[in-house]
DNA sequence: CTCCCCAATAATGTATACAGTAGGTATCCA
DNA sequence: TGGATACCTACTGTATACATTATTGGGGAG
């Protein structure tokens, strides 16, 4: 009730997406469960027209699903469906880095990265790293896996990227939170910054296919790694959107 | 007036995103062209609620583009920005290959697709090729390629794939219309078949990474080809076919 | 003559009212 | 007592009315 009148430069389509993404995300919807576009009105503070746009961008989204006799769900998914989105994404951005080096990067494009880089060098040789420093490796994280893909330069891709990384877990931050879980955590970092090195030089030297193809190894470890957190189901709580793998059959 | 009635088992907003794909792809509606609401009231014969939901699909669905200042526009595409959509598509059906291949298939799944490519090899044999075969081609073309992404058996590739396909140009059925407009057509279809059947063969005997890489060899040539046609200037032939051109949902 | 500002108009974003349908419950009959 | 049917409720899909914002055109000032 509070929220009424709060931010008012955001339209109310927005405002409504957000919240249910939050809703979604959070868990307090869970997988297979109805929409009810009433208690979403309620919850959004808008009424139900741009409650029901919201509602069809999150299908499009992926986190809903359309139910044949009306309305939406939260959609379910289960363990290979995740590791499947990660080395989705990982494929497309080995593609955008080819892109990059076959097209050629300037020196200017290719300082972010490096700083990038720069400042995520100090954050993972911590041991044990610290919780504030893990948020700034996550943040950096994405960010320079955002440049990566905006060095592309090809929208088609850019977009599709992102539509890949529009679930939770596929995104950057979703997947080094869910291998932050194993054991070998602070080693995997370390060589995730190798990987990433790896990339930058390649993209420098106009190497197409090394530089896909260290992006793609890059992702098919983070899946083999993952795999294994999900294995060991007392570290799954640490999981982003947990909510939205499928329990087993009750 | 005649189809205001037509039709009842659609639901209004469906019927308006029909309406309005087709004036788009038709050229009715230019790229950067606002698109006017009251207009598309006109022409759907619905209400401006469906309208809009419509309006926001085809947002998602890549075809329009939102407008900052409000409303959407027909989205204008590049060269590049078709032949890096060939590629993305490409890249993949190569991974749907090599998760196909990966996790195996049985011989019952394989067999639609050596049907189709059997149906395909009587067709690309005749030269000059008639109209009707090509037709016929083009439509058994995108059947092979849709039935090669379910093999994949993984939703979220699948979903990414269809996505990736809803440009028109960017479809199966539309780059092989681009390439038929090249003087080796009848090479490249041949080349095409030989391609196809390579995949499957990879798929059989548990190949991924052979699968894959024909498949992505394979587009990168259909980009190849398509890229001297555009540079030969045929392009102000092809361009309006590609947008008359879709692939059919199923 | 040109540029800027204001006002009128049109179109978007939002809210709400209406209709049709699916699902659930209660009652009645076997 | 169990099952089937009919009614009722609640929710979705659609239409329309309202408000707010952008755009355009004209008029005035420099």
């Amino acid at each position: 009730m509070a929220e009424r009148d709060a931010d008012r430069s955001v339209s109310q389509t927005v405002r409504a997406q957000l919240a249910l993404r939050d809703q979604i995300l959070s868990g307090a919807l869970r997988p297979g469960e109805r929409i009810s576009e009433l208690q979403a009105v309620e919850t959004a503070g808008v009424s139900r027209t741009p409650v029901r746009m919201a509602l069809v961008r999150l299908e499009e989204e992926g986190l809903l699903e359309a139910i044949p006799s009306g309305g939406f769900m939260v959609k379910a998914f289960s363990e290979r469906d995740i590791l499947d989105s990660i080395e989705l994404r990982g494929t497309l951005e080995g593609l955008a880095a080819r892109f990059a080096a076959e097209r050629g990067v300037s020196a200017r494009d290719l300082e972010p990265l490096k700083e990038c880089l720069n400042e995520i060098d100090g954050l993972v040789r911590q041991s044990p790293i610290s919780v504030d420093a893990f948020s700034a490796y996550v943040a950096l994280n994405a960010r320079f896996h955002a440049l990566l893909t905006e060095l592309s330069r090809s929208p088609p891709l850019i977009r599709q990227i992102d539509r890949a990384s529009a679930l939770p877990f596929a995104s950057p931050s979703g997947f080094v939170m869910a291998q932050s879980a194993l054991p070998e955590a602070q080693q995997i970092l370390l060589i995730a910054q190798d990987h990433h090195r790896i990339v930058v030089d390649a993209i420098e030297n106009r190497e197409g296919s090394r530089a896909e193809a260290i992006m793609r190894e890059h992702a098919r470890l983070a899946v083999r790694n993952l795999r294994l957190a999900l294995r060991n189901r007392t570290h799954l709580d640490l999981l982003p959107a947990l909510a939205l793998i499928r329990t087993p059959e009750v």
